[in-house]
DNA sequence: TGTACATCAGTGAACGCGCGTTCACTGATGTAC
DNA sequence: TGTACATCAGTGAACGCGCGTTCACTGATGTAC
């Protein structure tokens, strides 16, 4: 919290801030051994250090905080996609670097991509939800990038959308990948990330609509 | 448990299997609506009707039923795959017959397709080792099947376990997509699961190795 | 076939424990004048 | 600037509850002779 957020928002909700985003915090790292489901609301309290009825002045309950987690979580990827979709470079460039990009940003957010990963599927319904919407914008937002292409001359919007899942997918299932990997085997991955993405290039180029 | 079983097992044996089979469906049937983390052992003998200290008499704990549901959930997967491979046709016609076959897996066996789609990356580590383990072994077969063929003269054997991860991924994918969609999202799923590996075919007719 | 003993799946009571939620409260921060 | 009152983030005690685990037990099934 800096002094000018300090000054617009006031001593008060500076500190309620910072006590949401420490609960926030301290739920993610307890989440990196548990899913959500089981995770104790005074669990999150008593690593932040405050009392556990503190918690409702920030959370229902451990689902909002969850929903909360997944904007933060996907905010992050969100970035990085954009990143990556914003250079123009050769088709051979735009898959080393979408695989770099994706190694550096599980470096540094693993606990976010641990999150989503675990609980794309996982037993909090509104949790599902708001995960499987943020991919889905995602999905559209590579699929406007995708049409803009040369490649996709002739294609219907259907099949750009198509192709754009597959590869939100891949992105997926490299970033949860690379998770529990070790230097070796990330160097596998993304190798086999690199190959993968290539026979899809292929396929896509020389793919004509039905 | 018919005749023969018991016939060959005892009738104290038989009885033990069959409790303990209704252990498993009981705690199948619970997660559906929630991950294993935080499923209580008394919940699922509860369900059954037995002590919750008979429990112990079939597993140690919770994490030890879930590798057994593993074990059972990807045994039918295992089943399906094979059936699929063993054809022999047209790349279209696999194609079709392969989403078909995902669809009507999921139609029989919807609560073992969300338990391994949950708990793949879920909050148990032994049960996501066994996952883990288990569709590594799909991988493997699947590449098998893959270098038999025609189309792979050629490839190195890493091409064509990376083409085979891309399947088992897809088919994963597919899965769990088809469960929670309604008839018609499972129609616009299964055409766009269809397109999909097309895709992925196309490229796999046009690579050539590095 | 009948008898005496062994096995062991399932029982039921007991335990200590941490959980989520409620409530009236405190005292620092904010606001009006 | 100073004063009087309002707001509200966080407190701490209390509650009832269901949890996992243990234990000595029971009685049907199995085995040996």
């Amino acid at each position: 919290m800096n002094s000018s957020t300090r000054a617009t928002l006031g001593v008060r909700q500076a500190q309620k801030l910072k006590t949401r985003q420490a609960l926030l915090d301290a739920a993610l790292k307890l989440l990196e051994e548990q899913s959500l489901s089981s995770l104790g609301l005074r669990e999150v309290t008593r690593v932040v250090g405050v009392a556990p009825a503190a918690f409702y002045r920030h959370f229902r309950d451990m689902a909002e905080l969850g929903v909360a987690l997944v904007e933060e979580s996907l905010g992050s990827l969100h970035v990085m996609i954009r990143a990556v979709l914003a250079e123009q470079q050769e088709a051979e460039e735009v898959i080393d670097r979408s695989v770099e990009a994706v190694a550096e940003h599980v470096r540094r957010h693993p606990a976010h991509v641990r999150f989503v990963a675990r609980e794309r599927h996982g037993g909090v319904r509104a949790v599902r939800e708001a995960i499987a919407a943020e991919l889905a914008r995602f999905g559209d937002e590579v699929a406007d990038a995708l049409a803009a292409q040369e490649v996709s001359r002739g294609w219907s919007a259907e099949d750009v959308r198509m192709l754009a899942g597959l590869y939100v997918d891949h992105l997926v299932m490299t970033a949860s990948a690379f998770l529990e990997a070790s230097a070796d085997e990330q160097r596998v991955i993304a190798d086999t990330a690199r190959r993968q993405l290539r026979l899809i290039s292929l396929g896509r180029r020389h793919w004509r609509a039905a």
